[in-house]
DNA sequence: GTCTATATTAGGATAGAC
DNA sequence: GTCTATCCTAATATAGAC
């Protein structure tokens, strides 16, 4: 009930995500999260006992915002091009707000000894209600028939890379200019679900 | 002129490859740099005054070899849809050649202070001709009006993705089979190229 | 050019006072 | 609960013999 407390541990956590989120558990420093935090390394010894459960922490509580069930709107009653739209637009909106979360994720799930794989394999068993109802629509003809896993790559490829990538998108495509970078991935948004759509729509 | 020093150099050239591209940077030993070249670690001081400047060495020797000029078969005279398919097929005979390429570019690039950027920046210049031949198709109409920016994104993000997520396909698309991971990644050779070509052309 | 041994530094973790 | 001071270890780097 120390109210005191819970504010620290909130300003801990909120530090933590922020550091760890754009350098990774390697390249994140215990220092900088308590400067960030305004308070000293030895207290955040004193919340979480080491580096390793901090981390912990904040990889559960990113992992549980940023996997929420997209299925949700895969399986209303709309016509499937249009529920593939609203997925576009929501996975789109996600990342446009946490520019830095697939970078984070990529480095984490290629780091060995990663505590990542125990949450991803738990979602095997989500994606597969997902490929059914895909597969269902491909059968019904709303779409054409592929694999519905690469449909599902092919999705996330294209919204994820260039977040994943903005250094070399702003680099290499926008001559290194910053104010552009907000607007391409903007535009993403409506380019991605124009090109989805023609790829697979039937006939 | 001394055999022993080049075959040295380049054992730990290779060793440091290896190892880098697996762990990154941050995540990269010297000692285990120094026992995967057979060596000890004060050699690898010897030959490379330090972990940044041997960093440094094999990030140029992986850049200049995997930014080839996949131009090349843009510039030819076939129809532009064969030519888009040419170059995916490059593209995907790289990355299953390399496979954690992506994984490493991605975290180097999202690396503050990479030397990377260096090398990103020149690359402005070579994208401008490809940017252009594909806007030039447009115009002909052998493909459909988008801005070519965003077409070489998606091609791009539906190659490189599952590169760098492959973790988590396995995990979540093929249950954690190992032995179904390259079989899958091989499939997006023509998957990624049939979605590519229904998006893009004409009509 | 290659080694063993050692220095140096950085960074995570703990002790103990308040 | 929060701090200062300190410990400990891992990892980079160097000295110096051969």
């Amino acid at each position: 009930m120390n109210k005191q407390k819970d504010n620290t541990e909130e300003r801990i956590l909120d530090a933590a995500t922020d550091i760890f989120m754009v350098k990774g558990m390697e390249g994140a420093r215990m220092q900088e999260i308590a400067d960030k935090a305004s308070i000293n390394k030895a207290l955040l010894h004193y919340y979480f006992r080491s580096k390793d459960k901090l981390f912990d922490a904040i990889l559960t509580k990113i992992l549980n915002f940023a996997f929420p069930q997209i299925g949700k709107v895969l399986f209303s009653d709309l016509p499937f091009l249009e529920r593939v739209e609203q997925v576009i637009d929501i996975y789109m909106t996600l990342l446009l707000k946490h520019q830095q979360l697939p970078a984070f994720l990529i480095k984490e799930m290629n780091r060995e000894g990663s505590v990542l794989f125990k949450f991803i394999e738990k979602q095997h068993f989500a994606i597969q209600p997902i490929l059914k109802e895909i597969q269902d629509a491909m059968d019904r003809g709303e779409i054409i028939q592929m694999k519905p896993e690469h449909l599902v790559v092919n999705v996330l490829g294209m919204c994820v890379f260039p977040f994943a990538a903005r250094p070399m998108i702003k680099n290499v495509a926008l001559n290194g200019r910053d104010d552009l970078l907000n607007g391409f991935l903007e535009q993403r948004r409506f380019e991605v679900k124009t090109f989805i759509i023609r790829a697979i729509q039937p006939q």
